[in-house]
DNA sequence: TTGAAAGCGCTAACAG
DNA sequence: CTGTTAGCGCTTTCAA
């Protein structure tokens, strides 16, 4: 049994003495290099037995500080409200854990200086690499993370100082926005153009899809008005209050919606329940995005998911074998229809 | 501006050197106790500006390994993939960072094996406090700290060795069952019992849960079928799973459903969904937790959302002042009506 | 086969 | 007001 309570953590010297032995044939054994070090297999034993009854556990900041190599990977991440980064976060931890890494993973909401704070603040840990997730200025994670000489790498938004994963957004905006304006016209017996809601226009994402939004009306030969794309920002009031005021200015809302995420989808969703709107007839939407309840919301809704596992697998595929600084790996989305 | 590319890491000794000083004016200035030591503010002026410009991040290995307090905390949570756990890390980081410690999360996906393999390594990294978080098996994992002198915490699921935070999960399930019971004897006309479906049987949260369920129905004086009470675990698949096998046995499914958590719901509505059974008259709903589409997706669902920041309020009210450590501290969670 | 010893970067006495 | 010094616990040569 262990120590009743231990004012002092056991350390390989308390080992060591116990064993009889010396703190370095302790360190050997432990670190599994210890035929290397033609230690006796009785020894090695014996110190592997009393490690575990004493409880041991190695001093990670004493043996980081004398190795080269931290082995630890950090990651920032805008929110954990949905999904997405949900299951980003989730399949990061997994993988970095099976390649030996030890992850750690902090939340910025969106706050560019939360954002370089958190970089910061990683890098005292001496991190190994910084994954800038849905970033609001990656590039100076990126500067700051290049000036204590370690890797960093963007996901989901890029950048153009460190290699980006991201969903390939304007081919997925435009096969989305396909579907729901085939979906659109089935419905209404005629071509009809659709609004689009959500998102950051200043951010990358947002204004490729816009573009793959306005190259599937394009092909179809509809017309948008440039006042119907919204993006009004991610929280949910937003895009609330942009419809609102869009039924305000012009007395109707188009019958057929792009909506940028799950995030803004919530707010048009409350916005639609209140209005009354379409009491007649069902909104067609399409989101940039998914939710496994949105599914359930209604029939006529098309979602784009995005490739979390495909994404990472790019993301760590960088880290083992390297990438161009400035590659831009695009990952095509999945489309989900609702049962 | 900073080194092209530095093959070494800017360290104290190099700023010293840089403003012909020592390491440990350094060391003070940039702890901020330079007042103490009484150091000259030109001096200080000049250390701050130095490593500033040369991008200086402490070596926190090297500097923990030298303090007594770590000032690390750490969190193992078993998913990412629902706003209830979500907003608890979200909000865990938040008030860590607070109190100026430093927040580990990992997540352990129901596994046992992960939850003390995940407590060890942060037992490695020092952290001070280990909270659990709906652990499979928490007093495993306070028998680990325990060893090495860190104290833990429960939060959401209890454990005996530990103090515990969880919801009022007895009170919010007899408040809920109340209240989709009057609501279904509204709509029918007349009382019927309802179903319970969803959760693990042997998890304390499920069974106090169960409890109240009942308490509502003997207040109300309506007989609940012990077979309609199906704990059948957390996946969606579970609930669906279990649902057609009732169908299948008894040819019916009661009209009204108390759903254990948001996950077991996403099972619940695509069977719902699937199998026709509601196509004349839709289910009275009942849900112990919370989502935002939930609440839109019918008219007849109830919700209780769990006081996420009152319940982390209460961890560090423990963390900073102390609690006995067998005590059970029980937060009433939140009536939430759809709109 | 094994142990002694140096030193990772930092903090905190202690000695000027 | 400031510098010197002794470790924190561990890994890794190097010498035996």
């Amino acid at each position: 049994m262990n120590r009743d309570k231990q004012p002092k953590r056991t350390t390989i010297y308390d080992l060591a003495e116990l064993a009889g032995t010396s703190a370095s044939a302790v360190s050997a054994v432990l670190n599994g290099n210890w035929k290397k070090r033609r230690i006796g297999s009785q020894l090695a034993e014996k110190i592997t037995r009393l490690a575990e009854e004493q409880g041991y556990a190695v001093n990670m900041q004493a043996s980081l500080l004398r190795r080269e190599k931290s082995k630890i990977i950090g990651m920032i991440v805008p929110k954990y409200d949905n999904r997405y980064f949900g299951s980003i976060v989730e399949t990061f931890e997994n993988m970095a854990r099976q390649r030996g890494l030890f992850p750690i993973v902090t939340c910025t909401r969106r706050d560019p200086e939360l954002e370089i704070e958190a970089a910061r603040e990683m890098l005292s840990y001496q991190v190994e690499w910084v994954v800038s997730t849905g970033a609001t200025d990656p590039d100076r994670v990126t500067d700051l993370c290049a000036a204590s000489g370690v890797r960093s790498l963007n996901l989901d938004l890029p950048g153009s100082k460190a290699p980006s994963v991201i969903s390939d957004n304007f081919a997925g905006a435009r096969e989305l926005t396909r579907r729901v304006l085939l979906n659109h016209e089935r419905k209404l017996g005629h071509k009809s153009p659709l609004l689009f809601i959500g998102g950051r226009g200043s951010d990358h994402n947002t204004s490729e899809r816009v573009k793959g939004f306005l190259a599937a009306h394009a092909e179809m030969e509809i017309t948008v008005h440039q006042h119907h794309i919204l993006t009004c920002g991610y929280a949910p009031e937003k895009a609330d209050d942009a419809l609102s005021a869009l039924a305000q200015a012009e007395g109707s809302v188009p019958m057929g919606m792009f909506v940028n995420s799950t995030i803004s989808l919530e707010g048009v969703m409350g916005w639609i329940r209140r209005s009354g709107h379409y009491s007649t007839i069902a909104p067609t939407l399409g989101c940039f995005d998914w939710d496994p309840f949105v599914a359930l919301l209604c029939d006529d809704i098309q979602m784009v998911r995005q490739d979390v596992p495909a994404m990472l697998s790019s993301v760590f595929d960088i880290i083992d074998n390297g990438a161009k600084t400035t590659s831009l790996i695009e990952i095509p989305p999945v489309f989900v229809t609702s049962p």
